[in-house]
DNA sequence: GAACGCATCCCCCTTTCGGGTGGTGCCGTC
DNA sequence: GACGGCACCACCCGAAAGGGGGATGCGTTC
């Protein structure tokens, strides 16, 4: 990577004002520019190949294609690709999202610009950055499973409200097997209770509401 | 108001990225200029009181004093302010309280500055600000009645997954009065479940996760 | 003081849920 | 071909949920 070459950057954020303020911040940066903006995780991707910018920051929430799911999608193509996470909470359950979709760094959008610059020069230099805070929290962070497209289905209708029964005749299966999805569901994201199994899910951005 | 002056706007917002893009939104057009920022509701009303802006931009979600708070406070003193209510999330139930706050208008972080500069002025001028399709949906809006300080305790002990057994024992009084405020909170909320009722009150911004 | 909302408590009942055990067929991996 | 994961189905059973009913006390409002 040459240094008199500026860094060549993408963001990708549903919030208009928060683009805004990211490219003001950067731009006004010498040695990084902005080269493109998207509004959700699937501009993201599309916009990556057509830039192949140096670092590539993203929105964790996103509607449509999250900012986890862009940045999985981009490094199936490009495994190389430096990607930093953009999120607006500090819970465990993002972050870890985030590192585990292939991101080398998390930034809050609390962060001032003391922050942000170097967090994308240390990314842009292929370094991670991980606040200093929940550096710790990451490795003593509780393990779940990942859930199978069926049982998402099923997950989204008992968030919905719907009995056993009524999801049963939505899938046209038997409503004992959406007894044991559920059951599946439960074990994995440790849960006592189908209300419990939807907050849990929606916290990991599994599920939307 | 002299249209010679430029417009005197306070921001406050907790996120330092979004301020950033105000900032450079607001100051990037003719006649009107950012005086004051804030990171919270207890700053906003402080900036408030010391800048007197013609219009304050406040983010409805902060720590501490959230900006419905700071929009009560503001208007205690200066009952004239005008205020432009900024949030990430479009649940009714934020509207509403922006709105009984004293808010003039009320914006998405996702508008653009075409949308974000009108809202601006025709908040300065005097008239409201309500994007159309929330204006629609207050309109055609479900009616369901407030639930009360005891039935949202109770719901957010729910929302965690816990039984109404547990419930009863976290909060000190008898299952059967847990029910019975979960039959009031069915009713309030027209859900037919516990699972039901938690994800109805997120969306409308009754609780969170 | 009557009416009302709120919080509290109690009973009843039926349905649903959650957990256990068992099985089949399919598909990909080792 | 054996193994594991997945989707599917079945049965049992105790616990939990939810939908009725009625009741008390305590404030506030009319």
């Amino acid at each position: 990577m040459n240094p008199a070459l500026p860094l060549r950057i993408l963001v990708a954020d549903d919030h208009f004002i928060v683009r805004s303020g990211l490219v003001a911040l950067i731009d006004s940066e010498p040695g990084m520019k902005v080269v493109a903006q998207g509004a959700d995780g699937a501009q993201a991707v599309t916009l990556y190949a057509e830039h192949q910018p140096d670092v590539a920051i993203l929105d964790i929430r996103m509607p449509g294609k999250s900012g986890t799911e862009a940045a999985e999608a981009i490094r199936q193509v490009f495994p190389n690709a430096r990607i930093l996470m953009l999120t607006a909470y500090n819970g465990d359950e993002d972050i870890h999202r985030a590192l585990r979709a292939g991101a080398a760094g998390y930034i809050l959008k609390t962060s001032t610009g003391d922050d942000l610059i170097p967090a994308i020069r240390a990314v842009a230099g292929g370094l991670r950055w991980i606040p200093y805070d929940v550096a710790g929290r990451l490795a003593a962070r509780r393990q779940y499973e990942t859930l199978t497209a069926r049982e998402i289905d099923v997950l989204r209708l008992i968030a919905k409200g719907r009995a056993n029964k009524e999801i049963a005749a939505a899938l046209a299966i038997s409503e004992n097997t959406v007894k044991d999805h559920l059951k599946s569901i439960l074990g994995k994201l440790h849960a006592s209770a189908r209300t419990e199994a939807v907050t849990a899910a929606v916290q990991r951005g599994i599920i939307e509401l």
